[in-house]
DNA sequence: GGCAAATAGTTGGACATCCAACTAACCTTC
DNA sequence: GAAGGTTAGTTGGATGTCCAACTATTTGCC
């Protein structure tokens, strides 16, 4: 099953000997992607037993941390860095399944909060330690690697405009 | 726009106070998914000119280097790791926009060849510069970052059993 | 030779994401 | 205090990915 050659290395060589450009930013953005794969993939496994993909776990997270357990929808978006459908459509989730429930704000009245319930804070605790057991996905990677690569991707965030 | 701090920062510490455990694997984790997200952005909107988007493109590219010009579509599947249904709609796409034609297996029956076409060689060749152009989307690293990346993620996709 | 198991590719359905457009509420300005 | 612009959130439509099930062919085995 497993390719007997690495196939980023042969499509840098490829891109090399035909005079592409870039063959190295073409190789760093292929390993990101492809890296992201696995570990989506793997994540999302260690979350399907608690009906949770990596979206919802991620604002279910956000909540858990959040000094009152509730911010508006908007916030949420900002700090998760997805689309305002995108948070309806994962807090709709989220309160079907009774981990998180709408509240109207209390000064603002365009604004939702996303309140996170008692079942959701005792779900997102048991789905944080099913993240740690598998370690994020990263099997395959020591601890060097690890740091190695958050930083090295931090000024990339910058440059987009995270903080 | 941008935050006042880096939010995986944050999230790090929480994870630390919070005793949650893997605090550094999910930073690394998560600056991952940031990092595609903000490439696969980049990097789509590079390619909207060529009615192309990555997956479009990387199997384009494949299909250029390759020997013949020409493969099953189920290799295409191994070598760029995606679904045989992801395979079957991307060569639909390409086969509509006339880059790639769909070509009866010479001894297999069951398989069938996507081959290149003439507009598809160019195309791709004029997608590749433009995608040099831009760094691949990965504007705010610098070369040891990039390779620093590349390296840090072998072992992952090593482990993920790609080669 | 013939039948079971494996393989190649497609179809239909579920899900997640984004965009454009919309409603409702707020805020600014005169 | 009313008009115009901005902001919060939702809906409907397009795209892309995966899974389950299906057809057609090939391969393995007796």
């Amino acid at each position: 099953m497993p390719l007997p050659f690495d196939p980023i290395d042969e499509a840098r060589r490829n891109w090399r000997s035909n005079d592409w450009g870039a063959a190295d930013p073409m190789a760093a953005a292929t390993s990101i992607t492809r890296a992201h794969q696995v570990l989506l993939h793997r994540i999302d496994a260690a979350l399907a037993p608690f009906d949770l993909n990596f979206s919802r776990f991620e604002a279910l997270a956000l909540l858990h941390f959040s000094r009152n357990g509730s911010l508006p929808l908007g916030k949420v978006g900002d700090r998760l860095q997805v689309h305002p459908t995108s948070v309806t459509n994962t807090i709709d989730r989220l309160e079907a399944d009774g981990l998180v429930r709408r509240t109207p704000h209390p000064t603002d009245r365009r604004a939702t909060l996303a309140e996170i319930t008692n079942r959701g804070h005792t779900t997102v605790e048991q789905a944080a330690g099913a993240l740690a057991d598998i370690r994020f996905g990263l099997d395959g990677m020591g601890r060097d690697d690890l740091s190695a690569v958050t930083t090295a991707l931090t000024g990339l965030r910058e440059d987009a405009g995270d903080f």
